[in-house]
RNA sequence: GCCGGAGUGGCGGAAUUGGUAGACGCGCACGACUCAAAAUCGUGUGCCGCAAGGCGUUGAGGGUUCGAUUCCCUCCUCCGGCACCA
């Protein structure tokens, strides 16, 4: 008979759509399993083949659950905002919309043919101002819940171009599109507050089914820090400067601090609000070095590496601890952000404050003694002493060990009061303002005074305006929109005026597995009786490149929307997996590289099952590889065997026992491996069950359809033909997942490897039950094995039904 | 620099509570079919040997063990993430 995959595909593909088999009713299913994978940019480059080797195992791994008795829901969707879009209406005058739209159609037309089951019905477009609403309602809801506030922060601006980049955009400091040299610009931006969900986005990662590397990620990226903000008084003034430190045990030997350029303390002292009694006047420096911090470029900071600059302010800090007077210094080393925006420098102790205190002449104190006993003094950087060790000059805390001493200087200082033992954490607060169209507008207007309101709910949706060009002028391009501002007088009244920005689309993809549920309800975010049966999700599939952010954001909003009420569950994604990169000619896929390999030719050539499963075959579905189509000869060859010996071979009343054992086993094998996301062993699993059942010259029409049922997830249009033309009722994907007897893996007979002195002299063949004594005597008759038993035995062990060992 | 992960034939890869390394597939060689080629099928494919058999072997070196791809130590290479985070 003629195997022609496109005609099967296109003719299953057909069926399962007019029977609505993917459909799924979610207030009925009694199994609910919630297969999802993170749902592409619609981007105008099509589908690659990296989204087929992440979409078509999730896919079989999807209908491997539903024959295990599973209500499977997989939906598909568009991450439909963001920058591609707008950058090629900004060159082609096609409104991002239009562009929009028309990829959504194309890539869903590619994504019908892989043939995978998706219920279409519950489609999202974050772009569509249905979806949307919703983004600029949980905007609304993290106002209302004070979780999001505005403030100054810096973006990356290129002069040239007059926009503002993504940090994406202004790699290596310059810009994308144009090479220059990239600025900081300080603008007015919207933030949500995640910080306050540190503790619980840290916690909560205990419970989760995820890769332990993603975990640890996401902890390095939380950063949870123990240390003790210590409050230094300022010689000469009732000034304290705050210092956060995890090593208050080498406090005794603090020689300076430094603050970050715009810290409070530097600030008055620029603004000469406090002047040294004595000595020089110091504020024009410390000026003249913020405002050169603030201009200073991010490839001018990468040039300059660990070199230290900073500026002395003239004021002095005493260490209470031994009364030193610590100078105070400016230094861009310092992060304005993290701790307290200010450092106790510890040159004998921290590489970095040795890097500084060598700059500027600054004493250096030896105050641990490393563990090999040097207590010499500190002179060069590879001396500088930061781990384990014993204190010395350092009073009560001699003779500790730096844990200990960290311990009683922590609890001394508390109880002097100079100092407080804090948490700080790395992560910043979610910066969600954009400058830029291609995104949902932020729902707020600022009335006359520019304070800030939320715009009602009943104005939600609340539009992208559509009057507005894309040239880049340096501005929000909302601010061009007539209409946008018209809207808002007449709203709100006159001199109202709407926010521009726009939101980062990681807003709308924060949620987006909650809406897939929704099924389009305008009331309500999502059913919360739905959520409540079907969230978390159960299996999550995506890059790893999420790992801290889109994954960190999803969490965060999951919890907020918990905290508000809406949704029942904590986490949203209860097991994540990481598909592997397909790159090509080892750099990643990308149209600017050329090296973009479309699977639309190869799903023509071959049929999407073949090319599913080669993709499958070529490695761990978690590792991904390099791009080459040299072995899908070999999967072709397996598909035509396959159809040939399920339609012409079936010449067999019953198998043989070999066969019978052979098959159970690959049901077992097949259903561990699809389980555990091995689709490559899955498959040469029943490479070698075919093999097998060729070798024999045909098979019962029974270990046929098994065959065909164990295929169906991996060859869903194959397996659909095949178990119709075996004579099989209804749809493959309805039927039952084959279960294996374990009875029948039995084997009566074993083979034994003979070892002597660990190496391989022989094997033979024993009787499942055979003794110990049976097997060993056996073994030891062996005529090969007796040639190197010479000497005497000294050793023997045996492995039951492995292997014999015997030393001599 | 720090934190992860990986290194196995010509190639993709398989095998780990320590137990016959190289499953399965690609490629290659030879053979069958053919006027011929493609396709298909068969045989072989770490090295030596007609064979029986022997030897070698999982990035490098060392250790534990009857036995190590698997466990431990040192080092090298590649990939991913973070990076002046106090």
């Amino acid at each position: 008979m003629e195997f022609d995959p496109s005609k099967i595909e296109a003719k299953w593909q057909q069926k399962w759509e007019e029977a609505k088999i993917f459909e799924i009713d979610l207030k009925k299913a009694k199994n609910p399993y919630y297969s999802l994978v993170m749902f592409p940019y619609p981007s105008g480059d099509k589908l690659h083949v990296g989204h087929w080797y992440n979409f078509a195992p999730a896919d079989s791994a999807a209908r491997f659950m539903r024959m295990k008795g599973n209500d499977v829901m997989t939906p598909m969707g568009f991450d439909a905002f963001g920058l591609p879009a707008e950058n090629y209406a900004i060159k082609s005058g096609i409104h991002p919309d239009t562009s929009t739209r028309s990829n959504v159609q194309t890539m869903v037309k590619q994504l019908r043919r892989m043939g995978c089951m998706y219920d279409w019905s519950k489609m999202v477009n974050t772009s569509t101002p249905e979806y949307y609403r919703w983004t600029q309602w949980l905007f609304l809801q993290m106002y209302e819940h004070k979780l999001a506030y505005k403030k100054e922060a810096p973006v990356n601006f290129c002069p040239s171009c007059q926009t503002v980049l993504a940090n994406e955009q202004a790699q290596d400091g310059t810009c994308e599109r144009c090479g220059t040299t990239v600025i900081q610009k300080n603008l007015s931006q919207w933030f949500w507050k995640i910080t306050d969900y540190a503790e619980r986005l840290l916690q909560g990662l205990g419970d989760l089914d995820w890769p332990e590397k993603t975990k640890i990620m996401q902890q390095n990226w939380i950063g949870r820090k123990h240390g003790i903000n210590i409050a230094y008084d300022v010689e000469g003034t009732k000034e304290k400067i705050v210092c956060f430190t995890t090593r208050p045990d080498t406090n005794f030997g603090a020689t300076f601090v430094v603050l970050a350029p715009e810290h409070p303390f530097a600030m008055k002292v620029m603004d000469r609000q406090i002047v040294p009694n004595t000595g020089e006047d110091r504020s024009k420096h410390v000026r003249w070095y913020y405002e050169q911090s603030l201009k200073k470029t991010e490839l001018e900071r990468q040039e300059e590496g660990r070199k230290k600059t900073g500026e002395f302010t003239g004021f002095y800090a005493i260490n209470q601890l031994t009364g030193y007077r610590m100078p105070v210094w400016v230094s861009d080393f310092v992060l304005g952000g993290f701790g307290t925006g200010a450092v106790v420098g510890v040159p004998g102790h921290d590489v970095r404050d040795f890097e500084f205190a060598q700059q500027f002449k600054i004493p250096v104190i030896r105050v641990v003694v490393a563990s090999d006993g040097d207590a010499s003094p500190i002179e060069r950087i590879e001396q500088v002493q930061e781990e384990e060790g014993t204190m010395i000059n350092s009073q009560f805390l001699d003779g500790l060990n730096i844990h200990e001493a960290t311990k009683r200087i922590m609890s001394y200082m508390e109880d002097k009061g100079i100092g407080q033992i804090v948490t700080t954490y790395r992560i910043r607060d979610w910066l969600v303002s954009r400058q830029r169209y291609w995104g949902a507008p932020i729902p707020i207007v600022y009335d006359p005074d520019g304070k800030p309101h939320p715009v009602p709910e009943k104005h939600l949706p609340w539009l992208l305006p559509t009057d507005v060009a894309f040239k880049p002028t340096g501005k929000s391009p909302l601010t061009e929109s007539k209409e946008f501002i018209e809207r808002t007088e007449k709203l709100f009244g006159k001199g109202w005026t709407p926010e521009f920005d726009t939101m980062d689309t990681f807003v709308c993809s924060s949620y987006y597995y909650l809406r897939y549920l929704a099924e389009g309800d305008e009331k309500h975010l999502v059913d919360p009786t739905i959520e409540k049966r079907w969230m978390p999700v159960s299996t999550y599939i995506g890059g790893p490149e999420h790992a801290c952010m889109h994954l960190i954001y999803a969490r965060f909003v999951m919890m907020a929307l918990k905290d508000f009420g809406f949704v029942s569950h904590e986490e949203p994604f209860k097991k994540l997996v990481h598909q592997g990169l397909i790159t090509n000619k080892g750099a990643k896929m990308s149209k600017s590289k050329g090296n973009v390999v479309s699977p639309d030719s190869l799903v023509e050539w071959h049929g999407s099952d073949a090319f599913r499963m080669y993709l499958m075959f070529m490695g761990p579905f978690t590792e991904g590889g390099d791009w080459s189509d040299t072995g899908i000869k070999g999967i072709d060859r397996f598909v035509k065997r396959i159809h040939a010996m399920c339609t012409s071979n079936v010449n067999k009343k019953v198998d043989q026992p070999e066969v019978i054992a052979a098959l159970h086993r690959t049901i077992k094998k097949v259903t561990e491996d699809i389980e555990g996301l091995r689709f490559n062993t899955a498959i040469s699993a029943l490479m070698e069950l075919l093999n097998l059942l060729e070798q024999e010259g045909g098979v019962s029409s029974e270990t046929a359809k098994t065959f065909t049922l164990l295929l169906a997830p991996l060859a869903p249009h194959l397996s659909e033909e095949l178990w119709e033309s075996l004579g099989g009722k209804d749809f493959v994907i309805r039927q039952k997942w084959p279960v294996f007897d374990p009875a029948l893996i039995k084997t009566s007979t074993f083979v034994i490897a003979i070892q002597v002195n660990g190496k391989l002299r022989g094997e033979i063949e024993v009787d499942a039950g055979a003794p110990k004594e049976e097997v060993l005597a056996k073994a030891k008759a062996h005529p090969n094995v007796q040639k190197f038993l010479a000497s005497r035995v000294k050793k023997e062990i045996y492995v039951a039904g492995k292997l014999v060992s015997l030393v001599v």
